[in-house]
DNA sequence: CCAGACGTTGTT
DNA sequence: GTCTGG
DNA sequence: CCAGACGTTGTT
DNA sequence: GTCTGG
């Protein structure tokens, strides 16, 4: 699945890399990020014709919410269902995005109850990539408004299975114009595009598991694992 | 996703 | 155990 | 037509 | 917002 995600590529790298969306007036985010926790903001490309890169929560509130807390977290939503799900059928329409990350985290569970091992995921080119998100309002339009977003899931790829059932979907760049349009578009088609992502190689480590406290958000959390001391500690 | 909190009442 | 916070 | 429901995933 | 039930 993907409950917790990396940035840590800075600013301009990023702005460069999306230079085709406009920054919003609030897009500068605190970068690099590595730890980026549900309910934390996150940097997103979203479209209404024009596209924008925007800061978005991370965790929808369905825009009928009659509370945006009391919630449970909807920080994933399953690739094969999300086009019918009540919280997020209207969002699969209308409200696509992408979410931008250089990497992962999956929590692996280890054998005789021993701590879970968490893995650090990334290309292999280290490059930003874009996974595929929808978007929701939530509020009174103005400074109050609540922008919310969740990430969808869909089975993990041979290299990742051992890892964890379920990766985020990552799409390839030639398909961001047909996943942002803000039409309804074919449910068939969009669908086709949440897959298991397989066109560039993946870089998968063992990292610390620092990175469990989500108050912490330093380089040691993306650090590959001594790997003789984790020979050591085997 | 994981970490950490969660202590009660009555009284001022 | 269950809920909230990050 | 209106009323009322619907909130998610992943884990064991 | 969208679907189902009456």
């Amino acid at each position: 699945m993907c409950g917790r995600f990396t940035l840590t590529a800075d600013v301009g790298a990023v702005q460069a890399a999306f230079s085709w969306a406009a920054p919003a007036p609030e897009a500068m985010f605190a970068g690099p990020r590595y730890n980026i926790a549900p309910t934390q903001t996150v940097c997103a490309v979203v479209s209404d014709g024009s596209n924008q890169l925007v800061q978005l929560k991370w965790g929808l509130v369905p825009a009928w919410s009659k509370a945006s807390q009391i919630l449970p977290p909807l920080i994933n939503a399953r690739a094969e269902t999300v086009a019918e799900k009540p919280s997020f059928r209207s969002a699969f329409r209308h409200r696509r995005c992408l979410i931008l990350a250089d990497g992962w985290f999956e929590w692996q569970v280890q054998p005789n109850g021993k701590p879970k091992q968490p893995h650090w995921v990334g290309l292999h080119s280290r490059h930003v990539f874009a996974m595929a998100g929808l978007w929701e309002k939530w509020g009174p339009p103005g400074e109050t408004e609540l922008r919310t977003c969740t990430i969808i899931t869909c089975e993990a790829s041979a290299v990742l299975a051992p890892l964890h059932a379920r990766m985020p979907v990552i799409l390839a760049p030639e398909s961001y114009a047909d996943w942002l349009r803000p039409q309804p578009g074919d449910a068939q088609a969009l669908r086709a595009l949440l897959r298991p992502f397989d066109a560039e190689p993946f870089d998968v480590r063992p990292v610390s598991t620092i990175v469990n406290n989500a108050r912490i958000d330093s380089d040691e959390c993306v650090r590959p694992l001594d790997p003789i001391a984790q020979a050591g500690g085997q």
